[in-house]
DNA sequence: GTCTATAACGAGATAGAC
DNA sequence: GTCTATCTCGTTATAGAC
């Protein structure tokens, strides 16, 4: 039975943090209001303060959200990827969140920032042990130190976003991106 | 005479610009406001309308000025500079304004949207006659379009300079912006 | 060219009823 | 869990005196 099901519509809370996280992407953090969520979501501002007492904390849930789901998605990939340039592929499709977080870094909640910051250095740690596979099995050149490869591959990546923006030209960050691999 | 000469003090609507641009590069321009540079310039708010009516004036002000300066440095480095090579590297110096509007690009004043995109289509115009003449003359490995060269370079640099941004560290940019060029 | 004073608005946030 | 009503603050901006 149940032939319509649809997927279970979200709680309120979580459903919060979909419509924060789609602002946050084009917007940036400091570019949306408790007022946007409200309107998008069909309840008032003062409903949201119920679910998160202010909008540092809203900032937490969502990056902490992000992370997790994040490093779930890399244990997907370990898990199911031999590869590591075909690796390195479905890792292009999944970043977005932090590089604008990056940027408006100065101005974030200090609980924020130390989220970031784990963010960044998690995506590293995996990026250098694929590049270090990679160059055991041959399948990457590998003309220098794995770290300061995927340093190179995380600031190259995230910037590709960065850049794509103004052009809204999804086209120009996945050539980029493939450019950048390549390159490995 | 004059032996003390102190380097002119600069008028008050371009040291407004110098006090905004400092802002900009590391709040972000939603990120600071009029009061912040009435503080710093010992001046009131209501004075900076005198001089520049509106933010988004102020904010297309500095853009075409920060624009008009990096071309002069760029012709500079193309009268004194012979190595391709040694242009890129001086090219890192310059690097700093518009990595942080491109991520703010949803939120800025139309004018500053379409000084952001003319900056960035500049400097790729000038890298990739830098990667041409450093492929005719053999200084630069040439495994890819120079076109294409010069996206990923600036995509590349203006991501190193993001994510150095949260680590507060120069030289993790320097030698990220080194390893770019010397993969060329 | 700079000031005081104030307008007009939007932001995040809180109290208390339902 | 959501509402109405209100508060406080910071923001951009304007009017008019000096």
């Amino acid at each position: 039975m149940a032939t319509t099901e649809q997927p279970a519509p979200a709680n309120t809370a979580s459903r919060i943090l979909d419509i924060a996280e789609r602002l946050v992407q084009t917007r940036g953090f400091n570019g949306f209001s408790y007022a946007d969520i409200a309107g998008e979501l069909g309840i008032t501002k003062a409903s949201l303060h119920y679910h998160y007492p202010g909008k540092a904390e809203l900032g937490e849930s969502l990056i902490v959200r992000y992370a997790a789901r994040f490093a779930e998605a890399l244990r997907r990939i370990d898990d199911t990827i031999p590869g590591a340039r075909d690796k390195l592929d479905a890792y292009v499709g999944l970043l977005c969140l932090c590089g604008i977080l990056a940027a408006e870094y100065q101005t974030l909640p200090d609980a924020m920032r130390a989220a970031v910051i784990r963010f960044f250095d998690d995506n590293e740690a995996w990026l250098t042990n694929v590049l270090i596979a990679g160059a055991q099995d041959g399948t990457l050149r590998s003309h220098r130190p794995a770290a300061d490869g995927a340093k190179m591959l995380l600031s190259g990546l995230e910037g590709a976003m960065l850049v794509a923006r103004p052009y809204d030209d999804l086209q120009r960050f996945q050539s980029a991106a493939d450019g950048l691999i390549a390159s490995l």
